[in-house]
DNA sequence: TTAATCTTGACAATTTTTGTCGGGAATAGT
DNA sequence: ACTATTCCCGACAAAAATTGTCAAGATTAA
């Protein structure tokens, strides 16, 4: 399982385009990376990946720049997460249970549940959840119930 | 974030140990290596970790090797991780909150959660529950939690 | 004494991450 | 049409982390 600078970069860029998606006009890299303490020219290569995925929008020439394809409350973490990271797995096998000589390995299913609950947590937050500080639904679920239960 | 083949090799030949624990005998680096597809030099060098975390014991010479310290049921997945992989962290900042120029970045509370998240899950899962293929208290509950809400 | 095994520190190969750079293509404004 | 701005693309490079390997030493059981 892997989540670096990469991921964060994408996701931090795209709550900043999030920000400034009411007036639904593009916002140059540029200043996006200022604002956000990412060097320019890496945040274009990742905007690449999030544009091939379909959450971002782009325009050449003055006043052009990335905007947001959907609505921000449509747009989960971990689609932005997938799209420029390589195997948020954390299986070695990649699920196949090939993870030892053909066979799983011990702790072949240990792995498929913390990939179930981390892509879980990812998929069901938004950006515009994000923004307005709000845990996914199924988390505050289960707040209530750990409270509810003592 | 990360979880690399370290924390894998790590759980998985503590597994390994849990198995063959009953007799609480010590076992050869080089038998576990052999049976879990693990390089042996690389374990051992994993193992100095576990011990020093207190999680494993050694013996050395003829018969030796390794056993765990204390009974399967009370060393977490996530002590294990914790001793071998330098950040399970999903932050940039190590939660400090530093992370764009000395303020917050957007996502600093996205990933506290996810890191919160994600520690609940390993600390809450021992050796023993992974061998009779249980998952966490936390986690079945939060099963039948969801289920019984539909 | 001997063979087995852990112990330690250093080193090396590989892979991944984190960028950088230069030139090209499109676009808006003039 | 010209120009400045901005995205677009591919390749490359530096740095860091991961994944090992190795040799020499210390301890222990038989």
């Amino acid at each position: 399982m892997n989540l670096t600078t990469k991921g964060k970069y994408a996701v931090t860029a795209s709550l900043d385009l999030a920000i400034h998606n009411k007036e639904y006009s593009f916002v140059a890299i540029s200043s996006i990376a200022e604002r956000q303490s990412i060097p320019a020219p890496y945040l274009e290569q990742l905007f690449r990946y999030l544009r091939k995925a379909g959450i971002l929008d782009s325009l050449r020439g003055p006043s052009g720049g990335y905007r947001l394809k959907r609505p921000s409350s449509e747009i989960k973490i971990g689609e932005i997460v997938a799209a420029v990271e390589k195997r948020m797995d954390a299986t070695q096998c990649g699920g196949v249970g090939d993870c030892n000589g053909g066979s799983r390995c011990l702790a072949h299913n240990l792995w498929m549940e913390l990939n179930s609950e981390v892509d879980h947590f990812l998929m069901n937050i938004s950006l515009e959840d994000v923004i307005n500080n709000k845990t996914s639904n199924k988390n505050k679920n289960l707040d209530e119930f750990l409270i509810a239960s003592g």
